[in-house]
DNA sequence: CCGTGGATAATGTCTAGACAAAATATCCAT
DNA sequence: ATGGATATTTTGTCTAGACATTATCCACGG
């Protein structure tokens, strides 16, 4: 934690993110540094290396190395378990599953959106609701790839979300979001809201060494969820 | 690239990633690493490191390296320039300034809904709508502290979007989303839709060194436009 | 049976070099 | 002036060690 790296590093991040070099500036050669602090070069050139992986640095040879120009926005958002969710905001949690079926994915489209994600033959869908204190908080249709999650076919999904089984059943290692908003439409009752309410749709393509996994796609009331996205200085 | 540092690392990640080692496994020794590659001990470890700083591995001293055990879901979305966004469409892009006023955030309660957004005294509001291929494709709220962006006092918006010219003047560290959805409400004509049309809501609270910058609101017609997250393993 | 202390094995950090690669700068010949 | 060869500077990678640190294991004593 306090090594002379670690020290290198924090001691160049400061002067960038106080402004005090600005983007474009240029940062002292590692000969300098060494100058300075005093010790072998490999050490300076894993503090400005591991600042460089972050993204925080660029390096040119023999130009040097520079205070990178901050590039596309980018921010780390996180999805968690909707159990977890609701558990960490004290309320009762359940879910309910209202529909089970199993069969060729060939009939359903609804997946194929996205280039990579090709079904196999043998797949669950699942319709499902999740209820926070009583009151419903997301609808969830969800297909998984028996091919790729065989002990799902023998499991009960009538009070355990699928979700939740899958973070620990089957680790995944890809994943793609898209979120957007619509009007509830359909399903509308099920979630004791008008068919006009704004929703979050969230769908969810997953992979697991280039296999697919499992999709879903949940819908949330507008105002019962937000999704909170930290930023991470790249 | 094809150095025998990433050669490693990349063998390892493969390993990993295709389930070979699962989480939980341990992965050779540094010391047998060594010998399989025939290379001092450091190229090893800083390939290792590397994988660790990434998060695909834990390591714990005499106990050894292990695959991670992949924990929160965690996406990395890109939350670009709306310009940018549209010129990659091929379309013609347009800003429409639709009021600008200056003045203390004191009245202002809007964004002081985050802990630790404390606007100065002097706050630019401005009001607009991005145009894309000529129809509105997002209205925009937004309010600049003057104190952290005194150049934005005499900058024209009335052509130029302010997040652009942000994203290219003051630099920032540090930022918050949040994502709902919603009617689309008052301003509903500005979009060209219906009142009751579901909306994307991204709200934006902007740090630079722990200072406010700048808070922006904006509101997307859900059928013109999807966030995008792409999961990076962590 | 339990705790305690040392031996041990693994990672963490660092050194002082070496050579490679690449981009810029310089200079010379045309 | 211009184009191309050459030199120089800077980062990229790697070596073969050294010592520090620390979690774990095991043996021993209470």
């Amino acid at each position: 934690m306090s090594s002379l790296e670690s020290r290198i590093r924090s001691d160049l991040e400061g002067k960038i993110r106080s402004g005090e070099w600005p983007p474009g500036a240029r940062i002292p050669t590692e000969h300098e540094l060494v100058a300075q602090y005093g010790c072998a070069r490999m050490t300076v050139h894993k503090a400005i290396t591991a600042l460089a992986a972050g993204g925080l640095i660029e390096r040119r040879k023999k130009a040097g190395s520079f205070v990178a120009r901050p590039h596309v926005q980018t921010a780390v958002i996180e999805i968690p378990d909707i159990a977890a969710v609701i558990a960490a905001r004290g309320e009762a949690y359940r879910f309910d599953l209202l529909q089970r079926a199993r069969g060729p994915a060939a009939t359903l489209d609804e997946a194929s959106t996205v280039a990579g994600f090709d079904l196999g033959d043998e797949v669950l869908v699942l319709d499902g609701l999740h209820v926070a204190a009583g009151r419903p908080f997301c609808r969830e249709h969800r297909l998984i790839d028996l091919a790729a999650a065989p002990e799902a076919a023998e499991t009960d999904f009538s009070t355990i979300a699928p979700g939740s089984w899958l973070l620990g059943h089957i680790p995944w290692t890809q994943a793609r979001h898209r979120i957007t908003a619509c009007s509830a439409g359909p399903g509308a009752e099920l979630l004791q809201i008008g068919r006009n309410t704004a929703c979050l749709r969230v769908e969810r393509w997953t992979w697991r060494a280039s296999q697919p996994v499992t999709f879903v796609r949940q819908l949330f009331p507008g105002d019962r969820y937000d999704l909170v996205a930290e930023f991470t200085p790249d």
